[in-house]
DNA sequence: AAAACGTTTTCCATTTTATGGAAAATGCGA
DNA sequence: TCGCATTTTCCATAAAATGGAAAACGTTTT
């Protein structure tokens, strides 16, 4: 395998972590390349314009090209041009955020977002990862996978708490993953620790494989429990369309 | 500079461009390279996640795995943050898709969108590319730069035509740029092309330097000129805002 | 069924290219 | 001004990329 892109991407990995820019030696450190090798790659990079170095301080950062590949694959996911037009009605009817997620190495990927006209603060950006166990978009994907899938994504990924309500032992989590297929769509109880609620469900392709998940998020205060059964239903109709619109056809 | 690591971005951005899978020989031959060589770079992009194979075709597209390297945006995420909450404002007031862009590498930078309600079909996803001189985008961060600048970007990347309302020569551009300053906010007469038309205006940093704009966009039946006037206002006013809540004080 | 074709994948001798240690240049703070 | 930390340059060496060709695979045609 190609060890100088092998590396480069580590490069790049290392950059994306980041949230300021970094300079070659700690680049060598952290990679544990050696100083001349990481200057060389960082140099490629820059000069393709898929890094930025900074003037003054010398420190890299991510180009802005990556915006147009990560741009790319949202867009290849024709996924997103399907579900967008009905995320942007469901918005509109229950009046709070919509999320499409898809399901990638054990983890979810916030690919889509209508935001909430009354939504404010803190967003979820697109591209972000998230565990599985602890949120409704992945919980809701997770109940239709098969369960030697389930156990690989425990196994990989283990089940981190991240709250008073986080699930943590496997059996807890298959007794949930039963309730969301009895109940048809997944509730997020502040698993994750922030002050937010999930009404969360599971898109299909033409094959009938769940491949994504959208979900209704909003502050605790307005997701009141009394409003799950319709915000349930409305999540699900929406979930379904969209899987109609990919070519499933339910039974 | 590393040979390799060209070519895998030269790959890459094919991939990228396409908007289904593509083939070994197919990505051999639109990059020029041997078979053999396609064959090996794509198989460690493979192994790193950064392209995924489909089982049943064996073609290629960009990988989920792209969307971990955000490291770019944290320059422009702060910006987003404070941009964000203004934007969904103007698109409230007055139901038109609203974006937000930077400059880089004279070109620009969709960084933001937030979508008007009755907008439907085809959005220009956030990561494009676009030429500076056929933008009202563009041409309003244009306008506040120094004229070295301007004449070196007109150097770099020219001033293709798209339409026929597309600016073409220097000195025309100049009088564009002019007026535009005269004007406050920036006019889009389908320079692109498209049946859009929109409004921009800059958005300045606490050093007074201009280093985004923000548009309103929308197809012409709806934007009529005799609207100019009134989004012009209404997208100054909140770029302006913007401004200030990045610590630009206007004396 | 067999053959012909287009693709993907593997292989390997050749040589180009990356490598990395060290030294030079630069920047920064005392 | 000096000294430390970091970036940048350099170059002989070694390793990795290269690419042509053949093999394997899959699909369509005869």
């Amino acid at each position: 395998m190609s060890n100088s892109v092998k590396r480069t991407f580590m490069l790049l990995e290392l950059l994306g972590n980041a949230d300021q820019g970094l300079g070659v030696s700690t680049l060598a450190q952290q990679s544990q390349l050696p100083v001349g090798t990481t200057h060389r790659l960082l140099n490629t990079l820059k000069q393709l314009g898929y890094v930025e170095q900074d003037r003054e301080t010398h420190k890299y950062t991510l180009g802005l090209r990556f915006l147009n590949l990560r741009g790319a694959i949202i867009n290849q996911l024709n996924l997103a041009a399907v579900a967008m037009p009905v995320m942007k009605e469901l918005m509109q009817r229950v009046n709070e955020t919509v999320h499409l997620a898809v399901f990638n190495e054990g983890e979810i990927v916030y690919i889509e977002r209508v935001e909430g006209l009354q939504t404010q603060g803190m967003y979820t950006r697109i591209g972000k990862r998230a565990p599985a166990h602890s949120t409704a978009l992945g919980k809701t994907m997770l109940a239709y996978m098969s369960e030697a899938v389930v156990h690989q994504v425990v196994e990989r990924r283990g089940l981190p708490r991240f709250s008073p309500t986080t699930i943590t032992t496997l059996p807890e989590l298959v007794r949930e993953l039963e309730a969301i297929r009895l109940r048809g769509y997944a509730l997020d109880n502040g698993e994750t620790g922030e002050p937010v609620r999930c009404v969360a469900a599971p898109v299909r392709d033409y094959t009938g494989q769940v491949i994504a998940a959208i979900s209704i998020s909003g502050p605790k205060e307005r997701m009141h429990p009394s409003r799950d059964a319709e915000l349930g239903e409305a999540v699900c109709r929406a979930a379904k369309l969209i899987s109609a619109r990919l070519g499933y056809f339910q039974y």
